[in-house]
This record gives structure tokens, C-alpha cells and sequence, in this order.
DNA sequence: AACAATAATAGGAATTATTACTATTTATAC
DNA sequence: GTATAAATAGTAATAATTCCTATTATTGTT
């Protein structure tokens, strides 16, 4: 992967917010530095930096989200106000049962939990 | 929810399968029975019969999926075959400690675990 | 520093999944 | 049977994403 200024830019976007952004937040962000980036151009390297272990991609019902928290965690989808929260659960555990009660070598744990945040509490 | 053909034909088509179909391919086995059924029909019906609780959703990927599988369950996603495996995992133990570790009262846990099914084993 | 090879890009078209719109049809309460 | 409103077909619209192509930029080599 050769280097490019934009790659450059969207992965700096990216690592500077725990907003779990969507590529068109990504694409309007990297508009301000770079005024003639392409919207392809953003989808193309999120693609990249993911491929090359830099990023992650979550989807977030059916759109795609990125993070570049790249340890293993899950997240917390308030339904109230929209945040997305990261946390360490049991991925460890869970690798573990499904090897054994099903025979499934795991790569990933996909884990979202919705429901209502701390903030909402009455 | 008044009564129509239709919807009970849907239901018929997502409870009659365990392979998580897709919008398109509940459309494309309803056209069989209802050769003029509209694909906006089968998107309508699949959105209140998931309101009515008769059926769930899921999302695999950026792909809406229909599951008549209305207990809490997770899946396990094979990345060579592309099945999708019910299982039941710690969703309980989960809720619990997410609400005493992060005040956050869950209503739906939503896991995926991608890895390598037991067909595949060398 | 110029050059060649080719990866990266802009800009827009194409695709895919899904939702919205509207005139017509159908279920059902009276 | 008739009225009322929900359900529908068919199609247009939208949203997220990918694809295409001529041009530009990076980088290894002179």
C-alpha cells in the first residue's frame, strides 16, 4: 500500500474521535482539510485501512460505522440518545463454549447490546 | 392488523425456513404462490410482523435478514459456507453485568460470531 | 532532476437494499 | 350490500456503497 496524503488524513480523522463516525461524517470531516477529496476516495481507504488491520468496521444496523479501537470489545447502543459505547465482555469465554459445544473456530465476536445508557436513568 | 392473504403467505415463507432469509428471497418464494405480489409488500409485512413480535429481524452484515426464532439467540456466521447458526450463549450474564458494570439496562443482545463451522474442519 | 510504472484519485454513473407515494383493491364492521 | 380504512401494485425516490475511467501522484530507477 503506497502512501497517500488522504489515507493519511481519513485514518487521522478516524483515530480522533470515539464517535464511532460513518463515512460520510469521515467525508465531510476530510472536506475541510481537503476540499477536492471524493466521497469514493474515503469509502476506498476506509476499505484499505480495515483490510490492513488499521481500522475496524462495525455495522451499526445496516451502516457501516469505523473505529480505531482494533482490540477486541463489543458495544453498548443506547436507544435513546444514539451513543455507542465501547466495553470488554466475555469474548474470551464465549470463543471457548462455542468451540466446544459446536465445533466453530471463531474469528470475531459481533457483540451490540441495545438498550438504555446510565444517562437516562431515572 | 387486519387480515390479509398476503402477510399469512410471508409468515408462512420466514416460518418454514431456518436459513435467515432475505427480503428479496421471501419475495422471490411468494411470487411462486402470488405471482403478482409487490416486493413493497413484502417489505410492509416483514416490518409489522416484526413489530407484532411474530418474527425478528437481524442484521447480517448491511443485509436485513427474518428469523421466526423469537427467543433470545445468538449466531454463529461460517465465513467459507456462509450459514448462520442459532445458538444460545450468557445473554443473561451479560445483561447482568453490563447493568451493574455500566448502568446500562439491555433489552436485546445482538451477538455474531464469524469464524469457521464444523463442516470445515480439518 | 527527469522518467517510467502503477497505485491513488475525482467525479460521476451504477448498484443494492429499502422506503415512499398514489390510485386502486380488499377486508370487515355495520 | 355499503361505507371505511387498511392493504396493495407498481413505480419513483432515497441512502449507502461500489464501480468505472481518464487524470494525477508516489516512488523506484536512472
Amino acid at each position: 500500500m503506497r502512501y497517500s496524503h488522504k489515507r493519511e488524513a481519513i485514518q487521522e480523522i478516524v483515530y480522533g474521535t470515539n464517535s464511532h463516525p460513518t463515512a460520510d461524517w469521515i467525508f465531510q470531516k476530510a472536506k475541510v482539510k481537503i476540499p477536492n477529496i471524493s466521497l469514493g476516495t474515503v469509502y476506498r481507504n476506509l476499505k484499505q485501512l480495515d483490510d490492513a488491520k488499521l481500522i475496524n468496521t462495525i455495522y451499526d444496523g445496516n451502516i457501516a460505522r469505523y473505529d480505531w479501537n482494533r482490540e477486541p470489545h463489543d458495544h453498548l447502543k443506547c436507544k435513546i440518545c444514539g451513543d455507542l459505547i465501547d466495553v470488554q465482555l466475555f469474548d474470551e469465554q464465549i470463543r471457548n463454549t462455542i468451540k466446544k459445544q459446536y465445533k466453530f473456530e471463531a474469528d470475531d465476536v459481533l457483540m451490540t447490546i441495545i438498550g438504555t445508557c446510565h444517562k437516562h436513568n431515572k
